[in-house]
DNA sequence: GTCTATTAGGAAACCGGTGTCAAAACTTTT
DNA sequence: AAAAGTTTTGACACCGGTTTCCTAATAGAC
């Protein structure tokens, strides 16, 4: 079939269809200052020789490149992982490439690392997911170096490039509603570390509904959280020693709501008959702990799908929505209270 | 300090210094045959001019270029992630990116989607993760598309390329023998999918250490799985049903054992008195279900690294063990059983 | 059947690096 | 001091595409 062993290459093309290099690259270009029958020549020439037009080539001569970094720091491998396949399902058939680069948002040199990348791999764009999404610096870093960049975030920072996602506050209050409407009074909140805008926007959604259904939240009902399960334990384990008992437990994230559980078995505690819980993320431990447990899922595939596409062909996305919503997983982990049957 | 806001290239960098692209480019590449001074003449003005060489160019001169792919329809995004996580280690500091692509397995265009992925991004080396990896026509596809590729598995395939993890059969024979040790003799197994090599290996792991104890493994000891949480459900619901009662039970992978967990709840089986579960992976919903599970679990970070390094420099790599060792995990969900006492 | 307008296609330079090979610059030997 | 040998360096082609600019070809108008 081939003449060789090599890849062909324009030139294979251009000779053997007996046009110029120009004319083949007018027909991948889609030119459409072509004859159709040159075109089709020139594309039988390119089906018969199986030819592949060099990335590398391609990106030296249109100075950019086909590579989209994702950056994450992201304690929740399945939302990476959503993430990602959301990412690959927007750049399918097309020539991008989705590679990655997890950062340690807690190493002084941060930033230093992520210049190096980006100066090195000079990508067309990079995703960033949370928590190092919030960064502000880093998205200072991607403009400095003229790298496109798309945040994925709670809400809020109101740039044009900022895929903004779910409504967490909106979620966080619709959970509250929830809670209450099942017959809670006494609402516990998990926090996520401060700093954080999610754990700021959930905090936000949890006092506003609470505040709205005119219940009580005192200081001891809300704990610091690091979004880690240990700190889940922990924080529950202050939860169950409030009185009056408390008789749900918000928790800013799955792991720290598995945390909850944890706790509540270890003091004795009954889920969902004597603690209520409800987490964030709608992670797989989630659907695997027993009993299952009631969360808020957001659309991550679809939103990384979203954010790629901002990136990769920002007229087609414009028209899409920013904003993903979230929704309510119901399912086992909340009940009415014992305690006022 | 630049005289333009544009990357300065090996042009700008030869001009400045007053040498030749092709000093500078000796510079870059640690050429042994430059003189001293030349040498730090060129880097001084490299330090000056913050020159970074062109990766797409260098790729294009160099007829190969410097991305790693990462193939896999890993159900297990923890894993995927700490592999990723390893293999990053292994490239740090070095021009290579990892690029990442989900495959679908079960799709019947796998091997020309991943076929058309490798023409089209040319692709240094790919890795492959469990359980694509065991997929000789994929590997084939490999070698015919003259893509290095390291394979990662459960032993047993003896190329060169493939970097044999985890002695899986030995450390499932170990689990064995721990609960034995324990005092279980009713054993039962929860098996990965059929054509997996990795399910294969964990239950020739786990007859072969019931053999060598002398312990019976009725057929009804042995269920099928799929891997899947809901597969771990049924799989632990049939063993549960099995008369004399078994009181211990290894599933193939963490995530069937969490389904295991379910089962028993449903059943009102308390885990570990009157079940005791044993999964495999050491996923994080491992150490999150209650009550802690205790699994085996394989160094998968360093096995990415080594498995990143035996493409990137096989020089260097080659000394490097190429079989990890799997090690228990003991948490708390195995218990000495309640009926022999 | 000419004379334009317009369009299709080609030659050559370029993107930013690397490889080849010969020339230049040093050492060493005689 | 010249010859010979060795080390350093540079000129130039090349990797496989795209872009610029220009010419050849075709179509349409008269």
């Amino acid at each position: 079939m081939d003449k060789s062993d090599k890849q062909p290459t324009i030139n294979d093309v251009a000779r053997v269809a007996g046009v110029s290099k120009k004319t083949v690259s007018r027909v991948i270009n889609r030119s459409p200052l072509l004859k159709m029958d040159t075109r089709e020549k020139v594309e039988a020439v390119i089906a018969q020789l199986g030819y592949v037009p060099n990335p590398q080539a391609r990106a030296l001569a249109l100075r950019r490149n086909f590579l989209l970094g994702l950056l994450h720091d992201n304690p929740n491998a399945q939302t990476v992982l959503n993430f990602q396949e959301g990412v690959l399902d927007a750049i399918r058939e097309t020539e991008f490439a989705l590679v990655v680069r997890p950062v340690d948002r807690h190493s002084p040199e941060m930033l230093d690392d992520i210049r190096n990348f980006l100066e090195l791999q000079r990508l067309y764009g990079v995703l960033i997911l949370p928590p190092i999404s919030e960064d502000d610096e880093l998205a200072a870093l991607c403009r400095e170096m003229g790298c496109g960049y798309v945040r994925m975030g709670s809400a809020a920072l109101d740039e044009a490039e900022h895929l903004v996602q779910s409504n967490d506050r909106e979620m966080v209050a619709g959970v509250v509603d929830y809670l209450v409407e099942q017959g809670h009074r006494r609402i516990g909140l998990i926090e996520g570390p401060a700093g954080f805008r999610s754990a700021f926007e959930r905090r936000e959604g949890f006092l506003s509904a609470m505040r709205r259904h005119g219940l009580a939240v005192p200081d001891e009902a809300i704990v610091p959280g690091k979004y880690r399960f240990g700190s889940g334990v922990e924080g529950a384990d202050r939860l169950l020693r409030v009185e009056p008992r408390i008789t749900a437990v918000f928790a800013s994230n799955d792991e720290m709501a598995a945390g909850a559980y944890h706790a509540a078995r270890e003091r004795g505690v009954d889920v969902p008959r004597d603690l209520s819980i409800v987490g964030f993320d709608d992670s797989p431990i989630a659907a695997h702990i027993w009993p299952p447990m009631t969360t808020v899922g957001w659309p991550i595939r679809e939103m990384g799908k979203a954010a790629a596409l901002k990136l990769v062909s920002p007229d087609l996305a414009e028209a899409r929505p920013s904003c993903f919503p979230a929704r309510l997983v119901t399912r086992a982990s909340v009940a009415p209270p014992a305690s006022e049957i």
